[in-house]
DNA sequence: CCAAAAATAGTACAGATGTACTACGCTCTA
DNA sequence: TAGAGCGTAGTACATCTGTACTATTTTTGG
């Protein structure tokens, strides 16, 4: 069985490579600290059985590589490994469609039986973390492009003229945008509303 | 040798005990996921002669929970473990008097040597990134309470008048203070300056 | 104790912001 | 083809924001 580890903390990797032994026979473990590094691994490779990838890795995080991981070894099972217990990024790794969410608090037990359900096809998500996340009845926040284009550029600090300027509209315009972002958002000026595009994930924080 | 560990990452805490015992004789690992477990540990021991903390910890993070690791055991020396190679945060830390700043993508080699200087007395950063963090000459911020105080309202979508009820000032005082952080802050609205506070960490996105 | 820094507060003003309207053209779908 | 939704744009208005002044009191450090 081969396993493909991609994690920036080489203790957590030796960590972690422990629990992969004890989940069977012959396991073979190739192991690198950034996606630049597996790309490689995996053009040398003839495919892996699994890749355990983190999602917040340095220069290409987890979740922007894995478009790239799946190109080069469509079949291999991909699961995140992650530090924080995001519900968000729960939901949003499992959209992407990977098989596995593990959270590194979880102890060695836990983990190889997630790993060994993954193996079999099944999925694995922390139970007690998706139960959090069906709690908030979130309502999903749907803007149209032009919405979060401007919600994007208030969150810069950009006053409506040089929204405008940008844009190439008419102030006027970037203002009946602006009043249906903050109806959208329930919130009531733009400060408010690029904090609410931070938590909803529209906008990074740079 | 007794050592206290406190990650929240139980793999990565069995990748550093493998570590750890490479360090000598009879080490003696306690370890746990949380601050508010590792005062209790502390409590009913005999005192550590070296403490690993992780920064990023649930609910209380390592540096919050500093303070109170050195009444409880004021001889112990104090590492930080940190998953980010962040330059403003080794400075802290070194400010705060910890001996030494530990990223977690540091192989086992290095953590074992960097462990024998500190427990000799020394103090272990890595170097690559103090270099780092002296190239920006990025000028400390200092800020008043009141300043920070403001700040943080308005991070929070606060208007003027809302800021001055909070405090109980006059909103014209409100503003004075507001165009003195913009000028500390080099910025020109408030959006921009919650934005520039979220950088800085004085305030934080919740 | 004196000087500097910080916090308070006022007046004044230009410009930005946010809302409430109306209105028109475009695209898509029932 | 009518209606819905989107993007555009204008007018009008009340309010908020940010700056530039001056000025007083409190706190702090040498």
């Amino acid at each position: 069985m081969r396993v493909l580890l991609v994690d920036d903390h080489a203790l957590f990797r030796d960590g972690l490579k422990l629990v992969l032994k004890q989940l069977g026979e012959e396991v073979e473990i190739s192991e690198c600290g950034t996606c630049e590094e597996a790309y490689e691994i995996i053009k040398e490779s003839e495919g892996f059985n699994l890749i355990l990838l983190d999602v917040d890795l340095p220069v290409i995080s987890g979740i922007e590589g894995l478009q790239e991981f799946r190109k080069l070894d469509p079949s291999a099972p991909i699961v995140f490994l992650s530090g924080a217990d995001d519900q968000k990024l729960i939901r949003k790794a499992l959209e992407l469609g990977v098989m596995g969410y593990i959270p590194k608090t979880l102890n060695s037990e836990i983990i190889v039986q997630a790993l060994r359900l993954i193996m079999k096809g099944g999925r694995y998500v922390p139970d007690n973390i998706l139960l959090q996340a069906d709690e908030p009845a979130h309502q999903e926040i749907i803007l149209t492009m032009r919405q979060k284009e401007i919600l994007n550029l208030i969150s810069q600090g950009k006053a409506n003229k040089e929204i405008a300027n940008i844009l190439g509209i008419a102030d006027n315009t970037v203002r009946v945008h602006i009043s249906a972002i903050f109806q959208i958002l329930k919130v009531n000026n733009r400060t408010e509303a690029a904090f609410a595009a931070l938590q909803e994930g529209l906008v990074s924080p740079y």
